[in-house]
RNA sequence: GGGCGCUUAGCUCAGUUGGUUAGAGCGCAGCCUUCACACGGCUGAGGUCACAGGUUCGAGUCCUGUAGCGCCCA
């Protein structure tokens, strides 16, 4: 039996440790899934699956260590954990690592290559190849494949105790499976919709996006003051920072309760040079203290316009196409009923096809020559919305889109976050009030390629118009499909694109639409798997995206299951550079954790990512790894040292020294407070408490009982020294194993069969009968003499081990009482030879030195 | 504009419901080559708890206000 068991080494170092055991935990599965476990027996968390075309940064080991250390403490305490691993692959950052890799971009018009050989990195920024969607997703599938390898590498590398067995990811056949079953489901309980409306729209990218996409950036712009004649004679001033939307405006707005424009209301004004009417009219969100307090209103400059125009229900004159530049009108439509058409259409014509900067800059030419511009334009700075991921500023499209109802039920969606427990517990009012302030559905259509395809097609018509009203919705069990080169059930693949035929929706979904069903893919919705681990039990992410996946998943788990997808969410915090600077890769900040684990090791980033508390920013600090690496050091020492004193078996009941009992009943109060800390998620303080313990342990209490450990093994003082020591360090090994897992299991083999990640974890009852007297009351006195004694010979400048001829204690009953019950460790911790007790209110302590 | 955090030793941070003299680690200084550990150990110096009021027998902790920093939402 004691082959099982791995030998103690000459002299024990943590480096080396990882390559060991990780290949030692793959061969015993320690962390496999039992698949038969009931849902009461698992712990489920909900991991993040990271983007893998995203850059791998340290951040990356902070909050995934933070859930690895609620995992290992969940496994020790019995709970079967369910921790799978997945990879958000699908999406636009894919895509655009890809175009950027390999200079290539999606020509959807373009034939699918069966021949295309995946082509080397692009050096530089050369001219993107067009090449067709297939081959473009098929790259984008072989880039992921190789990033996500590079990730599974780190987390592997961190001792990240994830269950292999249970990888996925979100462009998967499965993944796509559930989104399009989830999707489907949604439709028919009439909680997504399709329709034309204004929508946010990127004309880079060529995509609608969604609110939680946007982003404020503060821009240098103008505000342009602009007479618009009035009908009645005289002219109304407005102000407006987009003059180039003149053309598509379509109303102007004044406060109800401006007494400047009262008289105005309900007549109508021209607007400058393309002479269309429009009415004036009163709107509670036209701001009475901005510019004159009139504003015009376009479709659409801004959502503050496609609010007017709902609820004023106005005309629509779109004038910015997909590409963001101006399409083509006519002014002698309904459409744009102009008094001047001719001129108007003169005037229109030289600024299609242009974009939005071009236009503006001839409008104001135009209004300046035509007088209407009044003044010169003020330079100002406001916020203009981007798309996060955008370089030029949204504008606003009208397309067909897919839209979750995520408005009407705005309500029972505040109350899930009411329900759901976060940690820390601040954090709910970022999803309350995002909540509060959604002012859009939220769009699911992606105009992108990489990503789920909608599980739909249209009908075409006799003309081969398409008829968006009865879509054509995929089977279950034909899922996934890809309407793209799938033909829907009853018609065949030689009717697409044909009248009486069909159509594929060639759009794809937002990511967040499919990674909103994490829970789903990573438990099998539909399988016995599923009822197991949901709704889970943790999902833990960062605070940046609370608007976006956390969000998402409440909406998903709310229609499909009506519940809450989990009971906690622990959210993250971010890290910063040493300087205490957000790392971002355009200020070039980013540190990659590699390295860092190379010089360190495992077990060092793991101690400074669980020193890190939830929610709160933390900056990389090397120091603290040295300082992980220090403890974990210290493990494998202080062990070689116990077990060298041990001399077969000990029981707990063999510790029977007041010192002793005193020292484990201590150690009980430690395991009880460290549970605690643990079940109410606070791995930090855990540890604070953990570590302030061990080296207690190991600088006092080891120190004391180091020469009685040394005693013949029938001697009861000597068994209860070693009793004590052999149970206080399993249990502190225990206590530690969730944040320095390979130092840990090291140490804790050299002793036992089996991984300390599967040993249970310590409860008070292995380590105390009845407390003596209150935990620490002889501990902490003898520690305090012991201190004294260092302290003299420390000012004496002699060594730690010169001898002492005499201490005399002066100190109150109790305290005496507990220097008498351990006299002996103390003499011979402190060389002292004699000691003193006289009866005191306060503690004094002299320390006579021996004579050298 | 609304909201949420933060401000404690040179640095990074603990400090749960108010309760002796405010803690830890790092760094710094001094000492000790000790038979588990020099990738170590021992000891020490170091704080007006951002500021101003208030409640209380008692405030780092509770209340109000101010300032600075960060973030979320609009």
């Amino acid at each position: 039996m004691s082959s099982q068991l791995s030998p103690v080494p000459e002299r024990p170092s943590v480096d080396g440790l990882e390559a060991r055991w990780l290949a030692k935990w793959e061969d015993e599965a320690v962390y496999r899934f039992d698949r038969t476990a009931t849902r009461e027996r698992v712990y489920s968390i909900d991991t993040p699956p990271p983007t893998v075309s995203g850059s791998l940064h340290i951040g990356h080991v902070f909050s995934y260590t933070h859930t690895d250390l609620l995992a290992r403490f969940w496994r020790m305490r019995g709970r079967d954990v369910f921790y799978p691993m997945g990879w958000d692959d699908n999406g636009l950052p894919t895509e655009r690592r890809v175009e950027n890799y390999f200079a290539v971009r999606c020509d959807p018009s373009l034939a699918y290559d069966p021949d295309f050989v995946v082509p080397e990195p692009a050096a530089g920024r050369g001219e993107k190849r067009g090449i067709s969607r297939k081959n473009f997703v098929e790259l984008c599938q072989h880039l992921t494949t190789r990033d996500e390898e590079v990730f599974k590498d780190l987390w592997t590398h961190l001792g990240i105790s994830i269950d292999w067995s249970l990888e996925y990811a979100t462009i998967s056949p499965l993944a796509q499976a559930v989104s399009q079953r989830a999707f489907l489901a949604m439709l028919a309980r009439g909680e997504v919709y399709s329709s034309v409306a204004p929508t946010l729209w990127d004309v880079d990218f060529r995509t609608a996006v969604s609110q939680a996409e946007l982003e404020d950036r503060d821009r240098p712009g103008a505000a342009h003051r602009v007479a618009f004649a009035l009908e009645s004679g005289g002219v109304i001033e407005i102000e407006t920072t987009r003059p180039e939307l003149i053309a598509s405006c379509v109303a102007i707005v004044t406060h109800p309760d401006d007494e400047r424009y009262q008289h105005l209301r309900g007549t109508s004004a021209i607007t400058p040079l393309f002479a269309v009417g429009v009415p004036i009219l009163a709107h509670e969100l036209a701001d009475p203290n901005k510019g004159t307090g009139a504003a015009m209103v376009c479709t659409f400059g801004d959502l503050t316009d496609v609010t007017w125009w709902r609820e004023l229900d106005l005309p629509t004159r779109a004038l910015i196409g997909r590409d963001g530049r101006f399409v083509a009108a006519d002014f002698s439509s309904d459409e744009f009923p102009s008094r001047e058409p001719a001129a108007a259409q003169t005037r229109y014509d030289e600024l299609v096809g242009q974009t939005v900067n071009q236009v503006r800059a001839t409008v104001v030419e135009g209004l300046a020559e035509t007088g209407a511009l009044l003044g010169e334009p003020r330079a100002i700075t406001h916020p203009v919305k981007f798309y996060e991921k955008g370089e030029r500023p949204l504008e606003i499209v009208t397309s067909r889109q897919w839209f979750v109802s995520t408005l009407a039920h705005r309500a029972e969606l505040l109350a899930r976050g009411e329900a759901l427990t976060w940690h820390p517990d601040y954090m709910r009012h970022r999803y309350a009030s995002w909540v509060a302030g959604l002012n859009v559905d939220w769009n699911i259509s992606r105009q992108r390629f990489f990503g789920v395809p909608f599980p739909v097609w249209y009908p075409l018509d006799g003309d081969g118009a398409i008829d968006y009203d009865h879509p054509i919705l995929a089977e279950l069990d034909a899922l996934p499909v890809d309407p793209s080169s799938d033909a829907p059930t009853g018609y065949d693949e030689a009717q697409r694109g044909q009248p009486g035929g069909f159509v594929g929706d060639p759009d794809v979904l937002d990511t967040w639409a499919t990674s909103s069903l994490t829970p789903e893919i990573a438990g099998r919705w539909g399988s016995d798997l599923f009822e197991r681990v949901f709704p889970m039990d943790l999902r833990p992410q960062a605070h940046d995206i609370i608007r976006t996946w956390l969000f998402a998943t409440i909406v998903r788990s709310h229609f499909e299951h009506d519940q809450l997808p989990w009971s906690h969410a622990v959210i993250s915090g971010w890290i910063l550079d040493p300087e205490r600077k957000k790392m971002s890769k355009s200020v070039g900040n980013v540190i990659t954790p590699m390295p860092l684990l190379q010089t360190h090791g495992a077990d060092a980033l793991r101690y400074w990512a669980a020193c890190g508390r939830p929610g709160t920013d933390t900056a990389i600090d090397e120091a603290q790894m040295k300082i992980g690496r220090r403890l974990a050091t210290k493990v494998l020492n202080v062990t070689k040292f116990v077990l060298g004193r041990l001399d077969g078996p000990t029981s707990p009941d063999e510790v029977s020294e007041p010192l002793d009992r005193d020292l484990l009943s201590a150690l009980a109060d430690l395991v009880d407070e460290v549970t605690a800390d643990f079940a109410a998620y606070d791995a930090a303080r855990a540890l604070e408490r953990t570590e302030a313990f061990f080296w207690s342990f190991c600088d006092d209490y080891v120190e004391l009982v180091k020469l009685r450990a040394y005693g013949e093994n029938e001697d009861p003082t000597t068994r209860s020294a070693r009793a004590a020591l052999a149970a206080a360090l399993s249990t502190l090994t225990r206590l530690l194993a969730p944040v320095i897992p390979f130092a840990t299991e090291e140490a804790w083999r050299w002793w036992h069969e089996g991984s300390v990640h599967r040993a249970a974890w310590p409860d008070r009852s292995e380590l105390t009968h009845e407390p003596l007297d209150e935990p620490g009351s002889i501990t902490g006195p003898v520690g305090q003499v012991l201190e004294a004694i260092r302290r003299a010979k420390s000012t004496a400048k002699v060594s730690q081990r010169a001898a002492v001829a005499r201490v005399a204690v002066s100190a109150p009953p109790h305290f005496i009482g507990a220097l008498a019950a351990a006299e002996g460790d103390l003499a011979a911790a402190g060389s002292v030879g004699a000691f003193a007790y006289l009866d005191g209110d306060e503690l004094v302590v002299d320390v006579e030195l021996a004579d050298a």
